[in-house]
DNA sequence: ATATTTTTTTAGAATTTATCCATTTTTTCT
DNA sequence: AGAAAAAATGGATAAATTCTAAAAAAATAT
């Protein structure tokens, strides 16, 4: 009983300092607000959650927590390439802690964004001239009925 | 004199005429209202109008126009595939009425959505099935800085 | 031609999403 | 500890989009 409390524990733990590590590695100054953010869209890496899903996953654990944080610091791990920016969807945007480039789909019928990551998805050396502009982005999106909608 | 005015009329007929073969073409019945959204995107075809900018660019010759068309009917073309969807830019949908799969280029700076059509777009010969799922569109985004505010 | 049904359009209300801004809290530096 | 800077907050605001019920237009039947 002990011994799985601190099973538990560890992992919580550890969670705890893959986000710290990963907001270093990206030379974002670390908060209670910033870890619990990147803490929830690494232990939600396959959802592509919304600003709201992240709000109402932790403002039971940080009931101060401001949308306008989530906001900001989401928008903010973007341009730090801590995270994805997602507007596959029109009707919202959403993240995806998975930096690595993979190509998104959205089914038309239930909304879920799905990583596919056996395509092969547009990657970019740095920064690179194409057609006289300058890219440092790319995003492949695909769009139709996935697997379970589709039965 | 009456020359050239014969030479416009003759263009805005022909606009007209482009337009309603378009409509026909993608299996969608003509409207005052449908003929004019589609000739608006198809004389703002590197322009990437949003439903803002169409309506704008049409209540001066509708007077009666509602947005709401507007939004029903871009979204009805785009799923009749007589225009492309543009969900690039996080604040706004943009349509374009170029089918033909290109890339679509973001300018951070002035917001500008620019065609690349130098590039190997992702294309797909009708519906595909990819890790299980129903894939019918495909959509490549390049974010950066443009070549005009690059200087 | 006229009535009936169906389709399309309209206008304004309501909703959703996102941003702004002034204030408060927290952190950093001296 | 005190001052300055950075981050977070919450309410107001703005923008984008959708909903809804009614009106207008078009198609069909009588």
């Amino acid at each position: 009983m002990i011994e799985e409390k601190n099973n538990i524990q560890q992992k919580l733990d550890d969670e705890k300092q893959q986000a710290y590590e990963k907001l270093r590695a990206c030379g974002i100054k670390p908060s209670v607000q910033r870890l619990a953010i990147m803490q929830y869209l690494l232990t939600h890496i396959t959802e592509h959650p919304t600003v709201e899903d992240v709000y109402n996953g932790l403002y039971m654990q940080i009931p101060t927590l401001s949308r306008t944080t989530v906001y900001n610091t989401l928008r903010m791990f973007s341009e730090h390439k801590a995270a994805q920016m997602i507007t596959i969807d029109e009707h919202r945007v959403c993240y995806d802690g998975l930096v690595k480039p993979h190509v998104h789909f959205l089914c038309r019928k239930c909304g879920m964004v799905i990583n596919m990551m056996g395509q092969k998805a547009p990657h970019l050396s740095g920064k690179t001239t194409i057609e006289g502009c300058l890219v440092d982005e790319a995003q492949l999106y695909y769009k139709g009925v996935c697997e379970k909608c589709n039965k």
